[in-house]
Parts: C-alpha cells; structure tokens; sequence
DNA sequence: CCGTATATAGTCCACATGGACTAATCGCGA
DNA sequence: TCGCGATTAGTCCATGTGGACTATATACGG
C-alpha cells in the first residue's frame, strides 16, 4: 500500500497542478475552474479544501511559507515534494491500464502529458487488451439475455454501454495508432520545446 | 426539495427492486449482485445498509414484518410506499434528462423499463437537445484550444470525450428511432403481457 | 458617496462511501 | 464425523464529499 494507492483522482489533479509552480489553495482551485477541470470530476471547496490537507498530512506536498494581503486570510503556499511527484507519476500509470473507472481514467488520461510516449503507448497497449476482454463479455452478456427471452426494455441500458464500450476501443485504437506514428508530436519528458515553450505561456498567463 | 432530490442511485435501484416484491435487505443485494447491477455502480455492503436504513427513515420504504431463521440475525422485509414509488419514478423522470451525470443516466436507463413509451420518448428527446449543445460547446473548445497552440498531449482526454460524446449522441438517435417505431416492443405499464410474464419468471427463479 | 454585487479565501458539518470485521450455519470431502 | 471453506446476514468506523455558511475587499452603477 504505497501512497499512491490512497490518492483520490482530486488529489492526483493538485499534484499534477504543483508540478507546473509552487501555489496556493485559492489559486489551484480558480486555475481548476478556469482550466474546466470540473469537466471531469466534481470541484468544491469542501472536498477541495480537505484533499489539499490530506495531501500535506501524507507529505505528498509541503509548505513553503506563509504571506498575506491586507486583512484577508493567509495564504499559505504549497510544492510538490518528491514523494508527491512519485505518487502522482505512480497513480496516472495505474490508472492508465485499469479499466471500470471512469473518472480515473479520464484523469490519467488528462494528466499523461508528463509521462514518456512510449510508457504511454505500453499503458495503454495493456489497458487495450484488458477493454477488449472487458467489452467482449459484457456484449456476450447481453447476446445471452436476449436469447432467453428478457425483453428489450431491461437491456436497454446493457445496449448503451455496448455502443460505448465499442466507441472507446475504436477511440483508443486511433490514438494508438498516431502515438506509434513517429510525425506525431508528443514533447519528450526532458527534451521536448513544445511543452516547455507552452509550460512557459501558462505560467506567463497566470501572473 | 421533494423527497426525490436526496436520493442516490444505490437508493433508486433499492425501490425498483422493491418495485417488483417485497423483499429483505441481503435479497435485495444479493440479487443485485447476480443481476449484475454491480457494473452499473459500486456496491457493498456498508453503503447499502445505510442506504437501506435512509430510505426507510425518509419512509419511502417500510417494514412489512420480522422473521428469523433458526440461529441467524434477524429479517426484516421490506416493501415501497406510495411515497417511495413515486419519488423513484420523480427521480428517473429527472435524470434520464440531465446530462453530464454518467452513473444517473446509468441508473435511470435501467430502471426505465418502468415508464411509459411516450414519456421515455419525450423525455431522451429532451435530453437529447441537451446533450447535443454539451457536445457542441466541448467540441469547439477543443478547436479553440487547437487553434491557439495548446499541444495536443494537452488534449487528449478531451479528444477521447469528443469521440465518446459523439458515439452517444449516435446511440441515443437510433433507440428513439427504435422507439417511435410502433413495431417495437415496450411493454406499456398495465397492460403488456411481455413485461408481466417477464416478471413472473423472475419472481419464480427467486423462489 | 452609497449600496450592492462579485471576487477572494476559506471553514464547518451532515451525510455518503467502502472496506474490514463478526458470527452463525451449511455443504462437503477426507 | 470432523474440520474447513463458503454462504448468510449483517455491523462498525475511518475517510471522503458537497453544500451552506462566513467575512473582507474591491468594482461599479446610480
């Protein structure tokens, strides 16, 4: 049971945040907002709030000082501790594979630019296989209800899922597809000019 | 803030099962669990009890007696009230028009068989509309962001959403097509035979 | 220059979730 | 017939979630 295991898909989108700048709570929750994070998971100050705490509590990330402005409350800033930055890399490489978890998934996904392309394409070469398996017995399942009589209205949700399950493997066998072609642009983790040159426009935006 | 609104999807699927007969609490799961309603939403045992124990406080279910089986911890059956029937068929109505609610659309879908044709109809025509506007205002987001240099890894997860969104806006155009076609079957509320002889094998296979 | 709306920067707590734990009974092979 | 795992039928509690609430500061129209 590393900590990565007992990361919430919020707490591995904070990580992610720190790793761009060291800042504070406010600031990763309205660049969440800005950035339409809440797209993918549920963003409120409460859960917010409370994963930033825990995140600290578990030394994931730390403290690098205090300020504050007029009368409002104190800021406090946080950075990304190596034991943050292993957690977060180890959680998206888990979560990349698994399947039947939506909202990890799309995280992982969103959250995968900092991984090289070819642990991507490995990833999900394995998350492919197990799809594949996954979406093959869930449409025998429902070959079989139909062929003992259950009506179409109780499967009318079973067909759906199969309609998206065969969206997603078409989905990720494109995008496999353009990962291996080599024209394909997916700046290299420490060497890339295009993350970094858009790395450096976002901070520039921020500020 | 009718008794619909605090419901959770665990919840509904409880008073639709209830819907079919009265049963005590470790049927209800386990039945679930070889239905497989399990790939719909996660469910064990702690959040099921409690759910249990809500709906009965909120008295949307009721207890109808105790039995006891030798030894074994107590039974309690319990069956819906009028008011459990009718904030479950509020809530399905609700959620099969929502969108950006994947685990509700989920539920709702399955416990749809419930409704009449003309309203499922009328209500995934709405929905439709809805998701439609999502799916276009995601869609030219991505575009936006494409064209204002966002490097593509940053897109990813976005791109996979245009294509899933895509694929169900598909999905949901060719069931209402299935549905308004009259040679469909949809067993109507009181008076189809397929759904009540459906039933009827499932309450024997129960037993 | 006054009030009102909005942004800043959170806290608090009721409620929901999930996984570990309990404890009796039943089936079944050695 | 003895033991052992599976099934029956739950309880308990730490943790996570989300919505309501607080309080100051600034912008802006009238």
């Amino acid at each position: 049971m590393s900590a990565a295991d007992r990361l919430t898909p919020l707490g591995v989108m904070v990580l992610s945040m720190l790793r761009e700048d060291a800042m504070h709570p406010y600031e990763m929750i309205r660049l969440m907002r800005i950035r339409r994070d809440d797209r993918i998971l549920s963003l409120t100050n409460g859960t917010f709030y409370h994963t930033v705490a825990r995140l600290e509590r578990a030394g994931l990330i730390a403290s690098t000082g205090v300020d504050r402005d007029g009368n409002r409350p104190e800021r406090t800033t946080y950075a990304l501790t190596p034991a943050g930055s292993g957690a977060a890399t180890a959680w998206v490489r888990r979560e990349l594979v698994r399947t039947g978890r939506p909202t990890e998934f799309r995280v992982a996904l969103a959250e995968a630019h900092d991984l090289a392309r070819d642990d991507v394409i490995a990833l999900l070469e394995r998350r492919r296989a197990l799809l594949g398996a996954d979406a093959a017995e869930r449409s025998q399942a429902l070959v079989d209800a139909r062929a003992t009589g259950v009506p179409d209205q109780y499967l009318v949700e079973a067909d759906r899922e199969a309609a998206l399950d065969a969206a997603d493997l078409a989905w990720l066998d494109a995008f496999l597809g353009r990962l291996r072609d080599p024209d394909t642009l997916w700046g290299e983790h420490a060497g890339g000019k295009t993350s970094a040159r858009y790395l450096a426009q976002r901070k520039a935006a921020r500020e």
